[in-house]
DNA sequence: TACCATCTTGGACGTGGCATCTAAACCTCT
DNA sequence: AGAGGTTTAGATGCCACGTCCAAGATGGTA
């Protein structure tokens, strides 16, 4: 597989927007009409249409494990950290709406590749299940078991990304973050004090 | 649209998992072989093979509505309720893992029918969402705001499902229902008395 | 400048799967 | 027995993917 040019790359995520509505009504002209990138080029550079999808949640995937990785603050006490953590994934989501509900609408492709399945892992899952796992060790966190848990908190943390996004357009970063935080936090229980 | 033979449904249902591996590779003449429906027949009653995966799905989740209603005690209190209904959605997902699987892998072509989001929304999101918000205005819940904890807590009992049927192959409710439900119920914060 | 490798692109083409159509059975009532 | 709906096999049209080719552009090197 060749290395695809940056300018190339650029123009592609530039109109993932247009093909957000169904991958599969999406036909490789059509990619090619709203990228500007003639289609027989697009053959020279991917072996498939599910080839491109894959280079584009790729390097969505990418940014945010870099992201994600800036926003963790080894400083920082680990409520902190994971507070950060959370903010960094929904602020991703939000900044690059189009792959991300790519991703969402097509994790059954997604899934068959390994390297983006990976790349999920590394990016939500993995993140959160350290520091988890770090805070069960040192008392910061209640002893949950960190697996199980991350799941939980990438769970709730894309679909609520996904659903600001389906209704809002947008997400409001510190809004969100404000509300489920402290849910995760505190959970369900009422206040002793209320 | 004409109303589909019962039989034909549950031969269709039985045969889900020949499916599940990606949608898109399978053809309908192997839909045809799978079920033993014959193609023809197949094109009788369904009007295209994206209408196929809708049936199923709408099926799927007509019963989980139904399941999560019987679920629902209301002599109960709340907490235990919200308990029971996640319950609920944790056993049917294991109950019907390829359906389930195959919902979540093709989440894009379902969110292109507007009754499949609708019914997703009846199984999974407005039975939590309406449990949360009685239990804030009574106080048997924290004040959280029903819509978010709603969202939150669905994506984090469906992607915690999924995940256990890609890993362990299938999902042991009580174990999983013992790990999750305190987590939600208090959170993360460590034990005052720890 | 001349040359070569790589990249870029348009257009023609083969293939395979979806969906349609037809027509022949096959019920199941009345 | 006749009418109206159902079930089915097979032929066909169509459309999008992916391949191929041949001609130009580009850029580095002798």
């Amino acid at each position: 597989m060749r290395a695809v040019p940056e300018a190339m790359a650029e123009k592609l995520m530039a109109t993932a927007g247009e093909f957000v509505a169904s991958w599969d009504d999406v036909r490789i002209d059509d990619i090619a009409a709203a990228s500007g990138v003639p289609r027989a080029t697009l053959y020279y550079y991917f072996s498939s249409k599910e080839d491109i999808l894959a280079f584009m949640l790729r390097r969505m995937l990418d940014r945010l494990t870099e992201a994600v990785a800036a926003a963790d603050d080894a400083d920082d006490d680990l409520p902190t950290r994971l507070a950060a953590v959370i903010r960094a994934q929904l602020s991703h989501l939000g900044e690059y709406p189009a792959t991300a509900q790519l991703l969402i609408s097509n994790l059954g492709k997604a899934g068959k590749l390994p390297d983006i399945a990976a790349a999920i892992n590394a990016s939500f899952h993995e993140p959160v299940r350290r520091l988890l796992a770090q805070g069960a060790a040192d008392g910061s966190f209640r002893s949950v078991e960190p697996e199980m848990a991350a799941t939980a908190l990438y769970g709730a943390v894309t679909i609520i990304g996904l659903r600001c996004l389906l209704i809002d357009g947008s997400i409001d970063v510190d809004a969100v973050s404000a509300q489920i935080v402290p849910m995760f936090w505190s959970g369900l229980r009422p206040e002793a004090g209320a």
